[in-house]
DNA sequence: CACCAGGCAAGTA
DNA sequence: TACTTGCATGGT
């Protein structure tokens, strides 16, 4: 492993042995996973989790019950999310994909080869990389690493990533230097929300109290 | 009151 | 290509 590699290892174990483990996604199948990816875009998951709850309660949290719901129902029952016309059409937009290549089955495009799955993902109008990821790596168990603005903040405040840049060069920080572990890179993410959340708001450069230090001596 | 939250697409120059 | 704007609720 390279010192790069060896620096985001280190950073990995402090986390993991500061918080533990984070057994993410919360959610208890694959298509509440794809549901919570669409919904959290920009969004704080409070606000997720209880639009979640309204659609699990209604009975429409699986695919024919998505499929099924008129898009005006759907926006209404997830309010709470936030931006819930544009998240509404979002979802059908994914379960028609689905339905029209994968005959309905979320397992089916799951079980294509990762960057052909993350292609097709990659075609539906409100699906971007962080939401096409959080579903290969979340709902699909495939090894690929979510970037996020958490991910963003916390690398480049400990100069492992210039202030500003694009999703893949962000991601290749850690694809490129880590090994490709769906386990790994599922823990990883999540910790990084973790910490953010945490410790490294926007208004705190300073992040006195954070496991990773106030500066980037990690 | 202002600011922020696990993005993305469309419009403009 | 490189900005800017719309989308919207709910907690701090």
């Amino acid at each position: 492993m390279n010192s790069t590699g060896s620096r985001l290892w280190d950073i990995y174990n402090v986390l993991y042995d500061y918080f533990g483990p984070q057994h993410w996604w919360p959610a208890q199948s694959a298509l509440e996973v794809l549901v919570g990816a669409v919904l959290t875009q920009n969004t704080n998951w409070r606000n997720v989790s209880k639009a979640i709850a309204v659609l699990r309660e209604e009975g429409v949290l699986s695919f024919t019950g998505l499929a099924s719901l008129p898009v005006e129902q759907l926006a209404g029952m997830i309010k709470s999310s936030g931006y819930y016309n544009l998240k509404a059409r979002r979802l059908k937009n994914l379960v028609q994909m689905i339905d029209d290549r994968y005959d309905g089955s979320l397992e089916s495009l799951l079980a294509e080869e990762l960057y052909h799955a993350r292609e097709q993902l990659l075609t539906v109008k409100g699906v971007g990389p962080e939401t096409a990821d959080s579903i290969l790596l979340y709902a699909g168990n495939h090894p690929i690493f979510v970037v996020d603005a958490y991910t963003h903040r916390v690398f480049s405040r400990h100069s492992l990533l210039p202030e500003e840049c694009d999703y893949q060069t962000a991601q290749e920080l850690f694809m490129d230097n880590l090994p490709h572990e769906a386990e790994l890179f599922n823990e990883f993410h999540a910790l990084i929300v973790k910490t953010a959340n945490k410790f490294c708001k926007k208004k705190n450069p300073l992040c006195e109290h954070c496991p990773l230090g106030g500066d980037d001596r990690l």
